[in-house]
RNA sequence: GCGUCUGUAGCUCAGUUGGAUAGAGCAUUAGCUUCCGAAGCUAAAGGUCAGAAGUUCGAAUCUUCUCAGGCGCUCCA
């Protein structure tokens, strides 16, 4: 409808004597005719500023061009419009029929999903990457915002028919990996010793992998804990066992592997997520993959040896210091590997997003920069930076650290309040916003849990259909006339303009929003309208059903469920 | 110190990309059950949009500065 309104006010501005300067300036460009929504009932449906943008260009008062675009529309007599009014700076506000803007109702029972109308028109390969959290325990909280945004960005990229790989990158190499394994090691050796330069894992979850692992290595280290117990720092714990216990890469492994597959899927099944690959670092070594990019940074002169370590010229792009590539004990650091598993993506994708905590910002534009430098295009790249969510239960805040093994698994959370209440909470707020996140709203069941409040809403329009013939269902908007009936019709015209602009600016908040707002608006009208009275009316019967239709699509991209009765 | 994000009602947050009188929920106060689910509805009250300057017909939104808070500034990932 405001594309129509859009069309009509162009066509009428070819009438208006506009110089030709004045014409190519401003008619040129495409969206020079403005057409929005109204923000309030009394300024109609739709309006325009058009008026207030054309007296710069005629050095007149907007008020005297609105009021001449008004009368040569008003004079063209075009059925959907039922009025015009000019307003205060020069506004034009449209005032449309009853029965266009309740035409949005048949339109909407009559759809098959009601975002089917969102598809892009170009489709693109789109590498998704999200959560990756380190393999070093179960995921937690911490970890529940990144996870349920980046499956949520999953499900709206993909309702635009994009072709979106998801991945899982599992950092299964490097120090942090090493002390993980250390601490399993400790706990089959039933050695308890704090390191002087870092601290262990110790939560329930290392000694329940250290008794899965005790037949086949328990014996192995028996002869080793004399030494071992003299060993104060961990690097020299590390180097021993190293040496000394030819099987520690493969204890190592299997490490991984139990955490992956026992505890990160598991919670991963519990909430739908499925990726579409994990992506091993191992695998960038393996196949020589680094060091190729290693060797592209030096050919293009943005690395040089110091102090037994290979550097990134990171100074050149305006970074405080320079940033290590290959220590000087030759390992690589996640900043070489990273680069090169981005230039992996590049090559193959035609988008990349990937979902991270806010806390790794200062590293994103060097990693940009040694991409860039190395001839990427790195305007492919987009990354999304989550700020943390804190934990509220009782008006306390709950801490969560990993390594203290403190933390509250994200597991016990969806056990404690349900996974359609994560899959809300973490998404309905901006991602650049921080999240607090309270425990008893989230249980609670009342107006005061929002995902309470759409369901609800749900289920009382599911329970007034059970009771009628849905046979008899008819739709006339003269049977729509009061003014809650016609604030739900302009809520739902709205629809299409708020997932719009939701989708493309990959903002889901917007939707949970609105659905809300639908809700609320529908609650008021079920309390102060009778739907079944002695006569059924079967118009607001299909109203309702638009309007439930409209709940359960929003609900379900979002993997939460719209249930019936509850 | 440098970088970055944030600052809107007592609290938690929206605000359709610069539009008209800034909106919800909670909390507070006052009402509504012979009637489709009261898990609800109807009201009242609550604001220097952190502050200052600028851009323009028009600013919570854009620019600059100041103040306050989170996060980052490892040969960690």
């Amino acid at each position: 409808m405001n594309i129509k309104i859009k069309k009509i006010i162009e066509s009428c501005l070819q009438e208006i004597d506009l110089e030709d300067e004045v014409i190519s300036k401003t008619l040129s460009s495409v969206d020079f005719v403005e057409v929005q929504k109204t923000t309030s009932e009394s300024h109609g449906d739709y309006y325009s500023n058009i008026a207030m943008k054309l007296s710069k260009f005629l050095r007149k008062n907007p008020e005297t061009i609105a009021k001449q675009i008004k009368a040569i529309i008003l004079e063209k007599k075009y059925e959907q419009i039922k009025n015009i009014e000019v307003k205060k700076p020069g506004f034009i506000n449209f005032f449309i029929e009853n029965s266009a803007r309740a035409s949005i109702v048949t339109k909407i029972i009559k759809s098959k999903n009601i975002f089917d109308g969102f598809k892009s028109m170009n489709p693109k390969k789109i590498h998704l990457e999200f959560v990756s959290a380190n393999p070093t325990g179960p995921l937690h909280v911490g970890h529940g915002r990144g996870l349920i945004y980046g499956k949520t960005l999953c499900s709206i990229l993909r309702t635009q028919g994009h072709d979106v790989h998801t991945e899982y990158y599992v950092n299964n190499i490097g120090k942090q990996i090493d002390i993980l394994s250390i601490s399993v090691v400790l706990s089959l050796m039933n050695l308890k010793k704090p390191f002087n330069d870092v601290d262990i894992y110790n939560g329930k979850y290392i000694s329940t992998i250290a008794s899965k692992l005790k037949i086949k290595y328990e014996d192995k280290l028996i002869p080793l804990k004399n030494d071992l117990t003299k060993k104060d720092s961990f690097s020299s714990f590390l180097e021993y066992i190293m040496v000394n216990l030819d099987s520690y890469l493969e204890l190592r492994n299997s490490v991984i592997d139990i955490i992956i597959y026992e505890y990160i899927k598991i919670d991963l099944d519990e909430l739908d997520v499925v990726f579409s690959n994990w992506f091993l670092e191992s695998e960038l070594i393996k196949n020589n993959f680094v060091y190729n990019i290693l060797d592209k940074i030096k050919d293009k002169d943005l690395s040089y040896l110091k102090d037994g370590a290979i550097w990134f010229k990171s100074t050149k792009y305006g970074d405080d210091k320079d940033r290590v590539l290959v220590r000087a004990n030759g390992a690589l650091t996640y900043f070489a590997t990273d680069i090169a598993y981005h230039s992996i993506k590049l090559k193959k994708y035609d988008q990349i997003i990937n979902v991270w905590g806010s806390d790794h910002h200062g590293y994103v534009p060097r990693l940009l920069n040694a991409l860039k430098g190395i001839g990427y295009d790195t305007t492919k790249i987009s990354i999304h930076l989550i700020q943390f969510a804190n934990l509220y239960r009782d008006g306390e805040k709950i801490s969560m650290s990993t390594r203290s093994g403190e933390f509250i698994t994200l597991k016990s959370l969806i056990d404690e309040i349900g996974s359609d209440a994560i899959n809300f909470f973490y998404i309905d707020k901006k991602i650049e916003q921080h999240l607090d996140f309270d425990i008893n709203t989230a249980l609670s069941k009342d107006k005061d849990n929002p995902v309470y409040y759409i369901q609800y809403a749900h289920a009382r329009i599911e329970k007034i259909k059970s009771k009628i013939d849905l046979n008899k269902l008819d739709f006339d908007n003269a049977q729509l006339l009061e003014s809650k009936e016609q604030a739900l019709l302009r809520l739902l015209n709205s629809y299409e303009d708020t997932f719009r602009m939701a989708i493309n600016t990959l903002q889901p908040q917007m939707i949970t929003n609105y659905l809300y707002k639908l809700s609320q608006s529908f609650h008021s009208y079920y309390g102060n309208i009778k739907i079944i009275d002695d006569e059924i009316n079967y118009s607001r019967v299909s109203l309702i059903i638009a309007i439930q239709k409209v709940l359960k699509d929003g609900l379900n991209l979002f993997n939460i469920n719209a249930p019936e009765d509850m």
